[in-house]
Order: C-alpha cells, then structure tokens, then sequence
DNA sequence: TATTGTTATACTCTATAACTATA
DNA sequence: TATAGTTATAGAGTATAACAATA
C-alpha cells in the first residue's frame, strides 16, 4: 500500500528538507504577532552578544548586505536596534540592541521554545538532542565542502 | 568561546531550517546539468508509480495547482511527460512519464544519492537511519497539527 | 584600490483572480 | 454549483550593479 508521498519521504534529504519548511513556517506564524520575522530574530540575537557590523552581520546569517540594509531599518524603526558609526573605521556601522529590543528578543525567544515544543512533540527529550546533533554534524559537513 | 552564530546553532529548528536549505541547494546543483529542478523530480517521482492529475500532484508536492501548469509544461517541452484527458473525468489531465523522463528520473535519482551521500558524510549509515526516523516523526507530528 | 553601506533595479518564485470546460 | 486546468497579474523576497564615503 504505496502512497505517491511515500517515494518521495524515502528520501532523507527530502524529509530534512520539508522539515525545514514546517519549522520556519511554524516560526514564522508564531513571530507574527510580535511583529518579527525570522530573520529579524537572528539579527537580534547575533548582536545581543557581539557588537556587529551590518557586513558582518550579512556573513553572519547567510544574507546579502542590501538585503541586511533592510532588516537593520526595520528593527531601528520598531526602537529594537540602533545604528551608531564604528570610530575605528567610519565605512562601518555598529549595531546595537535597545533594551526594548533585549525585551522583544526574549519574548521571541519564548515563542520560538513553544514552537520547538509542538513540532519535537513526537520526540523525547533525548531523541531530540540527538536530532540536534546528528543534524549539526551534517550542516558542518555540507560546509567544509563549500 | 562563543561566535556569533553559535547562538542561532544552539537551537535545533535554526540547524534543521539550515540543513535544509543546504540540501535543497545542493540538490538543484546536482540536478541543474541534467536540465532539471528538484521540483521537476519530485514530479516524475510521483508519476512513476501513479497515474496522477495535475491537482493530486498539487497536492502532493504542496504547491499550488497554477504553479503546476509549468511543471508539467517543462516536463513535456523536455520530452519527460505527456498529458491525456482523462475518460472518466474529462476535466482531468493524467500525467505520465515518456520512457525517457524515466530514464532522466533514473539519472537524477543516482545524482541525488551521491548528493546525500556527500550531506550525510560525516554520518554512519546507522546514525543517517536514525536521523532519517527522527526527522520523519517530527515532520508527521507537525503535520497533524496543521 | 578595496570595503561599507546604500539605492535602484531586475529577477525568481509563488499565489490570487478570473476564465473555460466539464462534472 | 463545484472542480480541473489555464492565463494574466501581482506580490514577496532576494540579488546585481552602481554610487558615496571611508580605508
């Protein structure tokens, strides 16, 4: 009793790669009320610990540096980050979390735990940790590579 | 010592959403001299077992019936697939693969295993098994919940 | 000369709306 | 009335090219 959609859940890559899709969606749909996306999420928590030029903050998240341009606007618009000129070299931009951006990353950080909560739900707790790190160990495989 | 990005790595849905993406961008790289898409392949691979219309394979890649009209277009400029009205249902087209689209589904099969044979590299066959189950329970967990 | 940030622009992907034909 | 396929169109997301300021 073959369905059409079991040829292509054959395929780990396949599995990996619709997961993906669900967890984002799933993050996506739980930001939205915060008024984030994802990738706004990653910028926040890249520059909560490190002090980060946008161009850093591109390699940082796998972006491009126009589309970092928007991203920074956002969150300065939305008071949860400021940009402030690098002294040490004027070409750069510093970006900085404002406390209400500190506040809005923890609330989406929170958001983010109850997603992982629901989509790991079939999982126990070391089962997770174990797709956790068989997953990292393939992600830092697919870029040694390049 | 802690870089920047080990803060998003720490998050099991962060590494999955990227794994994915690496996979899904190493596949259209492996596809890509064989004139296909990934989303061509999931096509004949659901056409190779089942005589499917257009709207059962909408829903079984989860794409949008418009977006299919150029799948199946591409298929059948390529030689890979035909159309036939369906006699039972005349609003219906059923799709079917040429003897050559399954020969090219054969060689982006083998494309794809040498794919994932690289992603999963630094896996052993019994830990890429493990990951392959704990992802597809995952993935049916959240598809229960919709 | 090279790099950072920016803007304008173009491209890709996908979905929405409206249509035809069939049920 | 509803569904399958189609077309035209629009929207989101991203990258490329070109520019100003700074190194």
């Amino acid at each position: 009793m073959t369905s059409p959609a079991d040829q292509l859940a054959s395929r780990t890559g396949y599995v990996l790669i619709k997961l993906g899709e669900e967890a984002l969606a799933a993050a996506e749909r739980a930001l939205a009320p915060l008024g984030l996306r994802a990738k706004h999420v990653n910028v926040l928590t890249l520059i909560e610990t490190h002090r980060l030029s946008q161009q850093q903050l591109s390699t940082g998240t796998g972006l491009d540096r126009t589309t970092m341009v928007g991203l920074v606007d956002d969150l300065e618009a939305a008071g949860y980050a400021t940009r402030e000129r690098d002294p040490d070299d004027r070409r750069r931009y510093v970006v900085s979390p404002t406390p209400a951006g500190l506040t809005a990353l923890r609330a989406a950080a929170q958001a983010l735990d109850e997603v992982e909560a629901a989509v790991f739900s079939g999982l126990t707790v070391a089962e997770r940790r174990t797709l956790h790190r068989l997953a990292t160990r393939a992600l830092d495989a697919t870029r040694q590579r390049g």
